[in-house]
DNA sequence: GGTACTTCTTGAACACGTTCAAAAGGAGGG
DNA sequence: CCCTCCTTTTGAACGTGTTCAAGAAGTACC
């Protein structure tokens, strides 16, 4: 009903606030509870924990990124231009939340926690995050290994993913050196990616595309 | 003082049996205190928080890492079995706390914690470990680009912490796909390594030299 | 409008990590 | 033996995230 929606955006709208003002750490749920006019009861029955009040804020920022990014490369071919346009318009919608963000992150370290981007509830995530990958290769004027075609964006998804990890250790004004990473190991990237064409290195790109695939198969018997 | 010293080495014990026996989250200090006979004040008397409790068993994991895989590399000479040994070595050593490691390595993902690879309480750890990795390289038949001699050691250490990072995420059965990992990315590394001399790849590997050591500058005016 | 049923809301209670003022113990000097 | 100073130990108390039995509010059907 529109009555419990408006509640629950309430509690998620207030929890933000809150973060922003005074850090995760320092927000306690009775504040949250207080400042939105609720009981505690009442925003555990909408979220389980108070980590999951943030996935709000992820999927907010996965959005904004999403359609932020896919509109600046519209009109750019060059396949180092396009990714690094991507990765730099992460950094621009993160910013802000740089600060809680890291506590974020660290909750999200947890592979346990459905937070964390390798988790079944990240999966809808995830996928959105691959497939602008995808898109980046697609329509951008890169020439590769056809072999590499498909796996590629799964392996930009876990560079990106290595970025975020170095930007949430990152306390450089600005986080600057994160975006000095992103500067210079584009076009690392790309230069490798065209390289794998090369005869010497086709063993090499075609064995880490297998190994990839055989590990992110889900089940592992034995 | 002796008794001091007593009191310390029995909380710390007690506290990585219940760590062990029940899981990290599971145990708590009251229940610690109470096994070892003390009480729970006693406790933060040593040790400043949960978190510290474990610093105990990372530091004792990292030194036996050192002396076991000093040991079996001692008579190896080639560069890939060499990395690998102490790889696959890590992974024995830390199997059987695999359980309760995975808790132990959320806390040290936070960026400020000093359990953090990368914080400065972590300074003489971290130095030891990639002094490993020098001497991986040195007594090794490697041939590298002598421009590579000098980073290589910490471009393998965080390769390592790669590694670690895999396997805390790793669910399968004795942490099998981290063997694996180990096992397959070893190779490519070590094929990297040499191709790292031919003409195409030197601005690569230097760019990549050289932006480490740009980004590991711990000072960043600006 | 009444009745059965689901959804939503409450706040006291619980278990936990952590703190701290106070007490106890121990070492050395007179 | 006592006084003084430092180290060690205590356990009650605090603030936290989280749970849950109970009730209130809303909904659907007769």
């Amino acid at each position: 009903m529109a009555k419990s929606e408006e509640t629950r955006s309430l509690i998620v709208a207030t929890a933000m606030r809150l973060f922003a003002e005074n850090g995760y750490d320092r927000t306690t749920m009775r504040a949250i509870a207080a400042e939105a006019g609720v009981s505690v009861g009442n925003a555990y029955y909408y979220f389980a924990s108070k980590d999951q009040l943030i996935q709000g804020f992820y999927d907010e920022i996965a959005k904004v990124h999403l359609t932020t990014s896919r509109q600046a490369i519209e009109s750019e071919r060059d396949f180092s231009a396009r990714l690094k346009t991507v990765l730099l318009t992460w950094l621009d919608v993160a910013e802000p939340y740089h600060r809680f963000g890291t506590q974020f992150f660290v909750n999200a370290a947890d592979p346990d926690s459905p937070l964390s981007p390798f988790s079944d509830e990240s999966t809808p995530a995830r996928d959105a995050s691959i497939g602008l990958m995808r898109d980046v290769i697609a329509d951008s004027d890169a020439k590769l290994d056809p072999d590499l075609r498909d796996d590629l964006p799964d392996l930009l998804w876990l560079y990106q993913m290595g970025v975020v990890l170095f930007w949430v250790h990152d306390r450089s004004r600005g986080q600057k050196r994160s975006r000095v990473l992103v500067e210079r190991t584009v076009p690392l990237i790309a230069r490798l990616v065209g390289l794998s064409r090369l005869r010497v290195l086709r063993p090499v790109s075609r064995e880490i595309v297998s190994l990839i695939r055989d590990l992110s198969k889900r089940d592992d018997s034995a």
